[in-house]
DNA sequence: CGGATATTTGGTATGTATGCAAACATGTTG
DNA sequence: CAACATGTTTGCATACATACCAAATATCCG
């Protein structure tokens, strides 16, 4: 349980935790390529890197695996997406509009501003493009 | 008068131009330099980048000036900032907090989604970090 | 003019992200 | 089980954004 700024991550290195949280268990580098749309090499060499901290284990040839703290920080991010995407919503962004927009800047919004956020909106448990899962809301 | 898609700059350089903006004028590299805490030859750098691609001119030795196209860009990065930190400030946040929260990650958002949000709020005239102009915004 | 100051240039570094080609491991099949 | 096809990683190279330092250059002012 360590604290969560919310920036530790490039946004590229949230997008992959987000995939590893989605697939659970051992996911293969290629998939990740597949999905992010990146040279396998690519996926390998990013994942070596979250490996370096801590946020994954990878078994070379075998496959990826999120540790403790990647997955904390992997949920942190899903909701961080949603309830941004909540929010844009708000504001007469369509739910595709609000996923999309968020994707691109979500990695600079600090967990101290998500949990302000998610209070004043009364801890919602369902966003427009998931459910909001509240166990590292600090407000909560 | 051209298409902003606003994601052409990048953060730092978005601050640039709503630092020229502020000031007005021809600007000295020193000046951006000392206010943005860079080095002189980083300002010099980035302003020759930004000359580069039409937003600035830059006179060596004399000072910097928006060109037209500039002076749309950084109008435009201004409100953005507005908007969004009128919009966090909704959720709670303080006018500080949603104005630094919003330094990090405005570079990132659309100019379609702040026409949409700024729609959705009604056009208001007033942040918390400024006034809103509306005469760059599609949906006014 | 000429020194003090301001500004720019050139070189270098870091972090992030990327791809290609070559090396390497795995697993499958004959 | 050997050999080949396939999947994965490593090494090398590039690009972009940001930044600093030291050296060169321009401007300003006495």
């Amino acid at each position: 349980m360590q604290e969560i700024t919310g920036m530790e991550l490039s946004p590229k290195k949230v997008e992959y935790l987000k995939f590893l949280l989605r697939k659970g268990d051992l996911v293969k580098t290629t998939d990740i390529s597949t999905e992010l749309n990146v040279d396998p090499s690519t996926s390998t060499k990013t994942i070596n890197d979250l490996s370096e901290y801590g946020y994954v284990d990878h078994i070379p040839y075998r496959g990826v695996r999120l540790t403790e703290k990647g997955r904390e920080f992997a949920e942190f991010f899903v909701n961080r997406h949603n309830i941004l995407s909540l929010m844009l919503s708000h504001y007469g962004l369509s739910s595709e509009d609000a996923c999309t927009e968020v994707s691109r800047f979500e990695a600079f919004v600090s967990k101290d501003a998500i949990d302000t956020i998610c209070g004043a909106m009364g801890h919602p448990t369902v966003s427009v493009c998931g459910k909001i899962i509240h166990s590292s809301c600090n407000l909560h």
